[in-house]
DNA sequence: CATGAATGAGCCTTCATTCAT
DNA sequence: AATGAATGAAGGCTCATTCAT
């Protein structure tokens, strides 16, 4: 028992350890330019070691797709708030959102370039972490629709338009503009006033 | 002079060949990955003819990253600020860049990741393209203040939200979301009918 | 033309030039343990150029088959004179078929083992090389057994018995006994009387 | 003592479980291709384990040599010369020879290519295996011959001959020829045959 | 002694780049 | 200017071997 516990742990130990090393030299340096032998030093091993907890380098990056799918859906759950002001709520909601990516900022920086540039992990991407965030605020939206909380739109396309404004700060963060990196905060707060007010005036019909 | 000139035109022509054909196997493939003879492949010619105009693959993206800003400076040009309902005009202004992103679909696929992941293009790319795109939204949203049509907001702020918003859904389509490729359309008049409802106010504070 | 086939000329060379070395290479250090480099060091060309010529290194080996199997092919098609004492003819045969492995020597030491230890190219080497030399011998024993000439043994094991004698005594050869390399022609005229003396009878009934 | 004998017997089972999971997956892959773990999984032990026994892979290998060199002593010692129709005496011993290789098909086909490709392994081999059996063939022969039993060849030569003849149609079963693999009794007696009628007269030229 | 994780030397293969034709 | 064969540095991956537990 103990025995088995104990080497389970120390096997879950070097795969985090690795996998912290991965993250941060393929955020650095880029996945393709990266090698194997870099995220070997980093992480404090031989290179052989990394085969041993991953089969190949496409592996290690799936599975730091798979971690960032995990923590998205982890902070997706948390997200429970939406009573009170309705521009409130959105507002909190795109923090919330935007939140989640910067907390993830290296390890989005490693895997968004490559959804864009490999298919096959594009498809997985979006199985795994952005159809169930979709789903879910649609569902939302349309729960908030039904409540008469929000004008009658296309749920699908609020998800996206909000979504997309999150993401895109995110991008302008990630492509370096040092503006945005700095005043996230109030550009965030920004849009969610906007979001608010476009959509707040669903619900209190000029009387 | 007529011979010169007649190389001249050739000459050219070939550095476009290879370029669309550097852009559209650069897209398909991730820069990375492709390899230069697939581009000579694609282009028509041997991989040698492709480093007599361009001297390394490096040089090559960023062939591809002066067009992009060549080309978007051009957009840029295009879109004087117009006059008239402030909402419309934010409308159109979202649609038109997202029309001009959408038009360099291609180009923007190969660069974008490029630019997230490659320092030193990064840097580049800000100051070619996002920062000259920044500096002249600034000043037209700093002159629209001044002239009373918009709320007091740091222009810094609003070019951001907008500008991200915009890159935000074009990134989601990068990304392989079908609804937002086939409704773009719709989202992004959703955007802009946002940020008009929001920012409209300033101009009708006539009580 | 010319330049076409000059250039065809020169690849020829080129994969002549490869497989030699490979053939040199592999035959005295074995093809599991020789290099890559080895051969395009023997080959007096760097080893992309290897590359250039055979996908793999496992083509290589395929190629070197090949070239065996042509070659015993066409040693096979000069066999063709059975006319005379059969003890004569079969001490021939014997003596033919020892040359034409003797000839290729370095190669079969080559493909032999994998051959024995590889199951794919295990399968290709009898199609391509031992049952067609297995077929035709068989068919001549069936003439000569048809004419009189010889008792009525079934073919197939005749050939066997033949082939193996003659293959044994190479695979001594190969196994470096020193009698066998240096008096293999003696041992040869041995084993060509006895199948001689043995097989011979058959056509002259006990009187 | 007790405890020590108990120790040692343990020991060796190990040894000969080792050896025998050795034999097994390096006759399936090939010594070269199979892993060591594949050997400590065959044997059921770690891959660890098989270092505490053998100090290399290569110890490994010579280790099987060894076992092959013991055995075919063994087989070979129990090979009285017999009296009687000298016939059926090369007969008996060519299916003698034959069984002996087939008993141990599983380390022929791992020893014997090894044996044509490693010049070491060779060397060893031949002073183990072939050189102890020739020598003691060529005895017999001799003896033979002195005894008026067989005609005057040298004795060399005929041992060659026959063990050539043998160790042929071994290798055509080791590479896979299903007649031969099927047959190789017929095949066998063919031989035995062949070799008394053609040495058989030595004995009786008293015209 | 048994274990199996860690090691790292080494090899096959790729591909950007060069250069003689 | 165009070609494409040659180059060779570099990297992903394997696996025999070691050694701490």
């Amino acid at each position: 028992m103990t025995k088995d516990m104990y080497q389970q742990k120390r096997e879950d130990l070097r795969r985090e350890q690795i996998l912290g090393a991965a993250t941060q030299v393929f955020s650095e340096r880029g996945f393709q330019v990266a090698k194997m032998q870099d995220v070997a030093n980093a992480a404090g091993v031989s290179n052989g070691t990394v085969y041993n907890y991953f089969r190949s380098k496409d592996e290690l990056l799936l599975a730091l797709l798979a971690q960032l799918a995990e923590r998205e859906q982890r902070a997706e759950q948390m997200e429970q708030l939406k009573t009170g002001d309705l521009g409130a709520v959105m507002a909190a909601q795109l923090q919330r959102r935007f939140k989640a990516l910067q907390a993830q900022k290296e390890l989005w920086r490693v895997v968004l370039p490559e959804l864009m540039v490999n298919p096959a992990l594009r498809q997985r991407g979006f199985e795994e972490i952005f159809g169930p965030i979709f789903k879910l605020s649609e569902d939302t939206f349309v729960g908030m629709s039904k409540a008469g909380k929000l004008r009658k739109l296309k749920a699908a396309h609020m998800v996206r338009a909000m979504a997309g404004s999150v993401l895109g700060v995110f991008v302008l963060s990630l492509l370096g503009d040092e503006t945005t990196d700095l005043e996230s905060d109030q550009i965030l707060a920004l849009l969610g006033q906007t979001f608010a007010a476009a959509f707040a005036g669903g619900n209190k019909p000029k009387k």
